[in-house]
DNA sequence: GCCCTTCCATTGTCGCGCGA
DNA sequence: TCGCGCGACAATGGAAGGGC
């Protein structure tokens, strides 16, 4: 088994869905087999395997058959306006073989694009996060949180709760029995954590009524990983990097929403390696990450391009073939947009370069001289075309 | 690995007191 | 008067341990 965390990823859509039917060791294992998918193919597994991720090792086999039966008739059920909805089979093959001891899928054609092929809304996280969670709503608040993280709140409603999750449970009965026990989870065992506030309504007599609930999420304040720390150190001896301000601390933490701990420590090694005139954007760092992540994808082998000791100092770079030139030598100084400007740059950003709304919004509140660069780095290219 | 039994946590429901 | 907050109690289902 490799020792590689596994990745979450799957469209907001599923954040979003009903998952009233869904028992919570369902919604583990679906969870589980979404962090394998990598294509559109028939995947087999090892039933003991997942039976350890779904916390059913002690239990028999035919108990594990009859989840997999149960979670192969489970459907996604997606909320339209209107109170409409579509629903979707997951799978078009689960099935089980007890003799070998495996598990045959294939997902249903029309699942697919909420697991795979996606360019924006999808929700990202390390599998380990979901698999500490032993209560179904932590589970299902979790993944509306991921799918809210950047806006670092989302809103429920006491009829949206009491329709989608709660069994018509009343205000007392949805801290009672879903909020607390799953706040709890979620704040001791994941990488977030999230605080409630009640809304009410104010009323002519007797008590405000408690109409709905905001959720406050934060990251969890933890150190960087010393692998992504060594990366970063080695990217910041790249003098051009250095000069940009783009890599710290407040940063890492944006990009590690967007990429894995061993996507980031590839990428900015082969930023390091690469980026040899000045820039000032974050987007264009990502821009080189990505280009490091592609290569390491065509070429199938990693990139282990500079080992720290082979850094002597920032001129290193200046000898580095195979040159990337930046794209963008803005000064730093800070200029104010219009609103109605700075939405004409955004929306070109979001159809030019690659990135989400989301991100964007990110990187304004945590740093606004490397958001202003970025716009500015947009106006030029917009005046060049 | 599987089955059976026991224990315990969770869930569903209701009632009561209190505050606005 | 209304509705929240809290507790009590019964039913249910899952976890754990022991025996085969």
């Amino acid at each position: 088994m490799e020792n590689k965390k596994k990745i979450v990823v799957h469209s907001n859509d599923i954040a979003y869905a009903e998952f009233d039917e869904f028992e919570m060791r369902e919604m583990k294992l679906l969870l589980s087999l979404i962090a394998t998918v990598t294509d559109d193919k028939p995947y087999f597994y090892d039933a003991k395997e997942m039976k350890r991720i779904v916390g059913m090792e002690s239990q028999a086999y035919s108990k594990f058959a009859k989840l997999i039966t149960n979670l192969q008739k489970q459907v996604l059920k997606i909320n339209l306006e209107d109170d409409k909805y579509k629903t979707y089979n997951i799978f078009s093959v689960l099935s089980f073989d007890p003799k070998n001891k495996t598990i045959e899928i294939e997902y249903n054609s029309k699942f697919i694009p909420f697991i795979l092929n996606f360019n924006k809304n999808f929700s990202k996280y390390y599998l380990e996060n979901v698999e500490g969670l032993n209560n179904k709503y932590a589970i299902i608040l979790y993944l509306r949180a991921r799918a809210n993280i950047f806006k670092y709140q989302f809103k429920l409603s006491v009829e949206e709760i009491q329709k989608k999750y709660g069994n018509n449970y009343k205000a007392s009965d949805i801290d009672k029995r879903i909020l607390v026990p799953a706040l709890t989870e979620i704040n001791k065992f994941t990488d977030i954590n999230i605080t409630v506030e009640k809304e009410y309504l104010a009323s002519g007599r007797g008590r405000s009524k408690v109409v709905g609930y905001v959720f406050k999420i934060s990251k969890k304040k933890k150190d960087l990983e010393e692998n992504i720390y060594k990366a970063m150190n080695i990217a910041n001896k790249n003098r051009f990097i250095l000069n940009s301000k783009t890599i710290n601390k407040e940063s890492i933490n944006l990009l590690l929403q967007e990429y894995s701990e061993e996507e980031l420590v590839v990428g900015l090694k082969y930023a390091y390696k690469k980026i040899n005139a000045n820039f000032k954007t974050l987007t264009y760092l990502k821009k080189v990450i990505n280009s490091g992540l592609e290569e390491k994808e065509n070429k199938k082998n990693d990139i282990d391009l500079v080992e720290d000791e082979e850094i002597v100092s920032a001129d290193l770079v200046e000898v580095m073939k195979d040159r990337v030139v930046a794209d963008d030598e803005q000064t730093s100084d800070i200029v104010e947009y219009t609103s109605e400007e700075e939405e004409r740059l955004v929306n070109y950003i979001l159809e030019n370069d690659g990135i989400t709304y989301d991100f964007l919004q990110n990187m304004k509140c945590k740093s606004k001289s490397v958001y202003i660069n970025t716009l500015r780095a947009a106006e030029n290219r917009m005046k060049e075309r």
